[in-house]
DNA sequence: AATAACAAACCGGACGGCCTGCTTTTTTAT
DNA sequence: ATAAAAAAGCAGGCCGTCCGGTTTGTTATT
């Protein structure tokens, strides 16, 4: 749009520069472990120059989460757009959706969530930010998957499904057997999600999620 | 068994209070905000009390850490052990671990789990530290559970399947209508494992786990 | 008297925020 | 058009705070 003054264009370099060494920082130190100077020194810009652009550690910290909810959206949609004519498109999108959760940003991201726990600043930001994500998230899979979108809630069951499931296991790296098992799960969860989005598609996509879970009870309680 | 003296009550209490304040302040402030002086302080000793015992910050981890996984499995066993005959076991165990997963311990030892990511020596005390604890988790289970005991690797799966989406789902607190979705969930998953179970029982327990998965497939891939 | 338990002052180092000064770019006045 | 002034971008030192660990001293038990 706007040409950019030199000012400017610097400014803007310095600025990601910055964005992007803190989220290599939290990859690699942890959120706790990283210091205003650590960024500096990957970013390779003095310390001055980063209090320029973010006076304060807030700051930057505000301005990193969006930095990595933009990121990682962009990165997941070039990867899931990949799918748009493949065959299997379910079980590949897994499988990227698996990947993508061991990404620098994911795992930055995680660490901020990790540490918004106890820190109700963080608790803030992260909130809205995670508001934000979810939006652009489920718009982008149901781009992908258009014949989902009228699953209703089934659709968000089956998005849970993933979601908590495999951040679970993301979680469990120093577990006994752990690339195994989660080998299995993934394989596991492939079956349950394609079961999920046949139901809804055979018609019983106007019943309650609670509906369907009963009706495939094999025992009933 | 053995009376204790004076001095060994006393150095056994100073021992039991700066554990549980660990615990305490790992589940308040999390562990990168914990240092000695506000374990010390919550235990109401000295700073130097507590370095008789513990001479340096990673001997009192490594205390933690053991210390988290004893009470934790206590705890668990404890809340268990009430389901011993009552009926709809396996519904009401998963809504105990699902507690089980709120508790001070279990956060704590969360706290630890993603501190370990990128701190060595903290990796080598939690993967001893899982190794311990899984081991006298699945005992736990199949005490209670005795008739799984030879659901085979179907039992491994199903621990898995609750193990990983609860863990998933108690790391997402801050997603958007996060209470209705966990139900669900929740729901979902107790439909699912006793779905394997039933499968177990009715003499697919010698199918692997991918003849299983593969057999409880609606869409054939 | 010896030792275990405890208390507190102290040390070096790292942190985040603050401040001063230097260079480059942009704006303003003539 | 150009020189002066203002602003933006940047570098690095300083300061108070807090951390974990050490040292030294005190009290209670054996």
């Amino acid at each position: 749009m706007k040409p950019l003054s030199k000012q400017e264009e610097k400014s803007e370099k310095t600025r990601t520069q910055t964005l992007q060494a803190t989220v290599d920082c939290f990859y690699d130190y942890g959120y706790a472990n990283t210091s205003t100077k650590k960024i500096a020194d990957r970013a390779k810009i003095s310390r001055g120059a980063m209090i320029h652009h973010f006076p304060s550690k807030r700051s930057l910290l505000s301005a990193v989460v969006d930095h990595i909810i933009d990121t990682r959206i962009t990165a997941f949609r070039k990867d899931i757009h990949k799918l748009k004519n493949a065959d299997a498109r379910l079980d590949s999108g897994l499988d990227i959706y698996w990947k993508h959760l061991h990404t620098k940003n994911v795992i930055a991201y995680h660490e901020l969530l990790v540490a918004s726990r106890t820190d109700q600043e963080l608790t803030v930001v992260m909130k809205a930010g995670t508001r934000k994500f979810e939006e652009r998230w489920t718009d982008s899979i149901r781009e992908i998957f258009p014949e989902w979108t009228d699953a209703g809630p089934l659709f968000d069951l089956a998005m849970d499904v993933c979601q908590f499931s495999f951040e679970g296991m993301a979680l469990n790296k120093l577990s006994h057997n752990a690339a195994q098992r989660q080998e299995r799960m993934v394989q596991y969860i492939k079956s349950r999600v394609r079961e999920i989005f046949e139901a809804a598609a055979t018609g019983e996509h106007d019943k309650s999620v609670a509906e369907f879970i009963i009706s495939h009870n094999i025992v009933t309680s």
